[in-house]
DNA sequence: TGGTATAGTATACAAAAGGATACTAAAGGA
DNA sequence: TCCTTTAGTATCCTTTTGTATACTATACCA
């Protein structure tokens, strides 16, 4: 056994994907490509302009996701996943599978609790 | 294309993870095996005695790990991984390998900032 | 009799994340 | 002239997370 090396390279996937909009933001866009802030918008019921705004920004930061203005009134922005975004694909995938996986057993763990 | 089926299985998994410390626990766990309360904290240095027990807890919760108490003076409680806990292994291997590969891209942005 | 060790709990507080609501500019259409 | 559309800001508030500190029980040891 030996003795371990820097345990925590987990936080940095970690701290991109956490936010309680970005997971459906980077799978909305790799499914779907390029997307208007008003299409994303739409298709998350629920969000407020602010919060998507904001998650946007902070995936922009990260350069996960690339932002294009278009010098138009009114507006147009679109917004696309990067490569280096892409490469959190399979991370999501795992992810995505496993909660699929294990709906099973939050079920079980509910009638627990109603007992 | 089809409609996008119930997309975000996502948080299932990433709401099990998140946490300040919870990777680290999990990882440590997964590395190591069985602990005790008092090891766990020893190998975490920053940590307090409240925030560990309440990262255990939520971690037990999900059924993510064991605790097993011995009825002794002074206590003794190990903590373990589940099975279930160890189904979410290959995520954490994931995220870390990508954190690791990903090093040098943060470096490169923190030099941009400095300029 | 007092100190040590273990695995906690209780309380108060600080910081971060998220939400609700109102506001903006500027072109085109009725 | 006013309304609509788009992609935002600004302000304030609530909830969730995380931190600091002090306290507990009980057996063993000197």
């Amino acid at each position: 056994m030996e003795k371990e090396p820097e345990l925590c390279r987990v936080d940095d996937a970690l701290g991109i994907l956490v936010g309680k909009w970005k997971p459906i933001i980077l799978l909305y866009l790799l499914k779907n490509g390029t997307q208007r802030f008003s299409e994303l918008k739409r298709s998350m019921p629920g969000i407020t302009q602010k919060m998507l705004t904001n998650q946007l920004r902070e995936l922009e930061d990260e350069d996960i996701i690339q932002r294009v203005v278009y010098p138009q009134v009114p507006p147009k922005v679109e917004y696309s996943i990067t490569d280096y975004g892409r490469s959190l694909e399979p991370i999501l995938e795992a992810m995505h599978e496993w909660g699929t996986k294990h709906t099973l057993h939050k079920m079980k763990k509910l009638k627990q609790k109603k007992v």
